[in-house]
DNA sequence: ATGGTGGGTTCCCCA
């Protein structure tokens, strides 16, 4: 089984790009973030067409997630506890198979220090808080989604430049390692020790074509996820060739 | 320190 997770940055724009990924590497799960559409906007029959079930959370112009699933989508879960129907569309779960996948868009943050990372900060502690509330470690967990977080500097092309900058500061890297201490590993470094492997590439800086990139698209996953866990492959060419989103797929490959 | 590009909407916001 093939669990991949991919930011589309819009998938109205993107649609092109992702059924010809999709015909080609045949996911059985496809998580997407920033699908930037209503769920009414979204390109529901397309999918369902290509032989997939389609659960989404979507909002007007930002953020917005789907999953898609061969098998059925149940227990489906859209958003944190508490929220309010204006909030942020960032969190979609659902189980599939034996399977329980959380659908993230972690809050971007935009600059350390400032009200929109202050949100970023009480977003990620609410979710982290969330998932030890809501989950049983021994299942078969699956966090997945842009996290918007490098774990460490093997994950930057230029660490020192991007020092305590955001996507890479001290508190959002604790953040982030607060899902270890819940029982999640990052499963992709359980199977790759060395730095320069990057899931995301600036638009603005032309940073695809120097290779100037983040590791910021993570599955996280139980123990038990994990033992089933073959190995975790970024797809870099998608990220290439015409109208690419700034994000490379990742796909989880399970037994 | 700034700005670059791209998407969606709107007379600019967000990444």
């Amino acid at each position: 089984m093939k669990i991949a997770t991919w930011n589309v940055n819009s998938v109205r724009a993107r649609m092109e790009r992702v059924v010809a990924w999709i015909e080609d590497k045949q996911p059985d799960v496809l998580c997407m973030q920033e699908i930037k559409c209503l769920d009414e906007q979204f390109p529901r029959q397309v999918f369902e067409d290509l032989g997939y079930r389609v659960a989404t959370f979507g909002q007007k112009t930002y953020n917005g997630v789907a999953i898609l699933a061969k098998q059925n989508l149940e227990d489906v879960v859209r958003g944190l506890p508490g929220e309010t129907s204006d909030a942020q569309k960032r969190v979609l779960g659902a189980q599939v198979g034996d399977t329980l996948i959380l659908n993230l868009y972690v809050v971007n943050g935009e600059k350390v220090g400032s009200e929109k990372f202050a949100y970023k900060m009480e977003w990620m502690a609410r979710v982290a808080e969330f998932v030890r509330e809501r989950y049983d470690m021994s299942e078969k967990i699956v966090l997945c989604g842009d996290f918007n977080v490098t774990f460490d500097d093997r994950d930057v092309y230029d660490p020192e430049g991007w020092r305590e900058k955001i996507l890479c500061s001290t508190p959002e890297r604790t953040a982030l390692a607060k899902f270890g201490e819940l029982g999640l590993r990052d499963a992709f470094r359980h199977f790759t020790t060395e730095g320069g492997h990057y899931t995301w590439w600036d638009f603005r800086t032309g940073g695809f074509k120097r290779d100037h990139g983040l590791r910021i698209d993570h599955f996280l996953m139980s123990d038990a996820a994990l033992a089933a866990c073959r190995g975790i492959e970024i797809d870099k060419g998608a990220r290439g060739g015409e109208k690419p989103s700034d994000h490379a797929p990742v796909i989880a490959h399970m037994e």
